[in-house]
DNA sequence: GGGAGGACTGGCCACCCGGCCAGTTTCGCA
DNA sequence: TGCGAAACTGGCCGGGTGGCCAGTCCTCCC
């Protein structure tokens, strides 16, 4: 079938790393049906790195401290996670100090940027 | 120098859209010297998707405000903020209020988070 | 010259946050 | 069967946060 339609998938190379980005640079050059983005082009999609350090799933988070996370993540305060979640705001200051521990942060604004960084969580 | 040590360059793909996560996953696959990540298998890099958000600054923040927010991502306290910036806390506080109101944020977690969303900071 | 906006500062105050102490139940596992 | 881990709850309290009021300096621009 003629590719009249083209469904050219355009990406983005958002890589630090200038050894790497030549690489996939190169690699990904010779795809048909795939074309890296002009600069300053909409991409469809980026590839960008996904940094050695320290890999998720060794931070060890319960399933109750993800809940909490997640919604302090959404700016909830401990009130409102302890209405969501059906439990005291004790037991919410509880996780969230656990949280503060695992995620070695100073506030729950530094918990939710660390695990954002550490894509424990999504923003 | 002899390839032995492989370099070859492992790509997750995490991309939301089926259709597309399909088609990418049908081109990279047969690119040599490329891999896609085994579930689980930590990758060098990651296919994200480059959602049409264009992210533009129609936010409008001023330079000062940047400067809170930077130091707020970090998870400084507005006495921290104060004595980085060289300026009172109650100056600090002036342009977080200001902050919540542009970023729509009910509190400094919150704007942090809108903010990373919004591509506005990078964590 | 007068207005608008930005940066800056102060006081005051209700509320929130995080850390400390203490306790309970339930569950799985050795 | 006992023991640890997880989840849960309470009281207390110092300090942080955010919203309100007020004000002073700038600079840019009509």
């Amino acid at each position: 079938m003629s590719e009249d339609t083209t469904p050219e998938i355009v990406l983005a190379l958002e890589i630090d790393d200038p050894a790497l980005a030549d690489r996939l640079a190169t690699l990904l050059g010779n795809v048909a049906g795939l074309r890296l983005a002009a600069p300053g082009e909409t991409a469809m999609a980026s590839v960008v790195a996904r940094d050695p350090r320290v890999m998720p799933e060794d931070i060890a988070l319960t399933q109750r401290e993800l809940d909490v996370l997640a919604l302090m993540a959404e700016g909830a305060s401990n009130k409102m996670i302890a209405r969501q979640l059906n439990i005291s705001v004790h037991t919410v200051k509880f996780h969230v100090g656990s949280l503060l521990d695992k995620l070695d942060a100073t506030g729950r604004t530094d918990a939710v940027a660390h695990a954002a960084r550490r894509g424990v969580i999504e923003l």
